[in-house]
DNA sequence: TCTAATTCGTTTCACTTGCAACGAATACCA
DNA sequence: TGGTATTCGTTGCAAGTGAAACGAATTAGA
């Protein structure tokens, strides 16, 4: 194997990077618009939008995101009136993060327009490519999850209980 | 639409995302192995890899890096003795940019270890799966190449024209 | 030929990020 | 109960990134 034969072009780690920050930087336009929100703060809008009295750590431990970088973005939000911060009573250490009024348009306004973003993208496939694709996806997470030194996957936020606060 | 129903577990920017993250950041322990390579600068070494007198700009037109992120990596690179870096006889804005046997060497042991990555993800998928999955991520970046905003796409560096220096 | 416009690579600046460390609060356990 | 460990959120710091600006070199046009 010599070095010349490598294209990076094909290589699926970069592809998929390529892609990621294509599709992301078109979608940023979509929740900047207007709220000037960068991606950590919207992330962290829309996880705390499912419940009330989540905290930081139940963000971090759901959203990709460091504990300082929810942290950060928890006071961003905050300094903007779209989520209010209380330290807990029960356990002082605890803060309870809550979407304030404002908070609640926001997303409300934001959420139609990312998912009219998802859907034109998805008119890209039929149907049954749609499901497809995020088989196989999810087909290399299970892969990445074989190896110990992968970051571990971050659990589902949905419904069923994985992510909720305990 | 209400918020709540927005779940960013299954929204396909952040799937990918995501899988991005997981899968570059598990790569980079190859390159990383003893030689402390970012990602950037794999990446330029990579890409001056094709050809000789490679420069800068060619190198931001192929590889998805910003020019000042080429710029500093190069120069990186040539402080570890990499690369060298001599402006050309013809044009003295350009810089002629080129592997030393050092910057080779390095290259063919990463070059097998991130082929090998790649191999054992790929043992996620058939081989028809294989292909499919590249043909789906072929469509999204069409998709893409709609949007006026999106970011361009970089074209191919490898033996068809596209991206060799004219 | 002489000036203006363009190109190239670098630098600067503001911003974000990941990691480690920290103080405060709580849990654990002899 | 008293002392150690652990957890939580924040902060500092070093490094990376994107956008704009800049100087040097070249090209284009009057």
């Amino acid at each position: 194997m010599t070095t010349d034969d490598f294209n990076l072009d094909d290589f699926l780690p970069y592809q998929i990077s390529m892609l990621s920050a294509r599709m992301n930087g078109l979608l940023s336009a979509t929740y900047v618009e207007g709220y000037n929100l960068s991606n950590s703060e919207w992330r962290v809008l829309v996880h705390v939008a499912r419940r009330e009295k989540m905290s930081v750590r139940d963000i971090h431990k759901c959203v990709n995101l460091e504990k300082p970088a929810v942290s950060r973005a928890v006071t961003r939000l905050e300094n903007n009136g779209l989520l209010v911060k209380m330290t807990s009573e029960q356990d002082h250490r605890l803060v309870e993060i809550q979407l304030t009024d404002a908070g609640i348009d926001v997303l409300n306004d934001i959420t139609p327009k990312a998912l009219a973003f998802e859907k034109k993208l998805l008119q890209a496939f039929s149907a049954e490519d749609g499901a497809l694709f995020y088989t196989l996806m999810e087909r290399l997470h299970n892969q990445l999850d074989k190896d110990p030194n992968a970051t571990p996957r971050k659990p589902r936020a949905d419904g069923r209980p994985r992510c909720l606060p305990d």
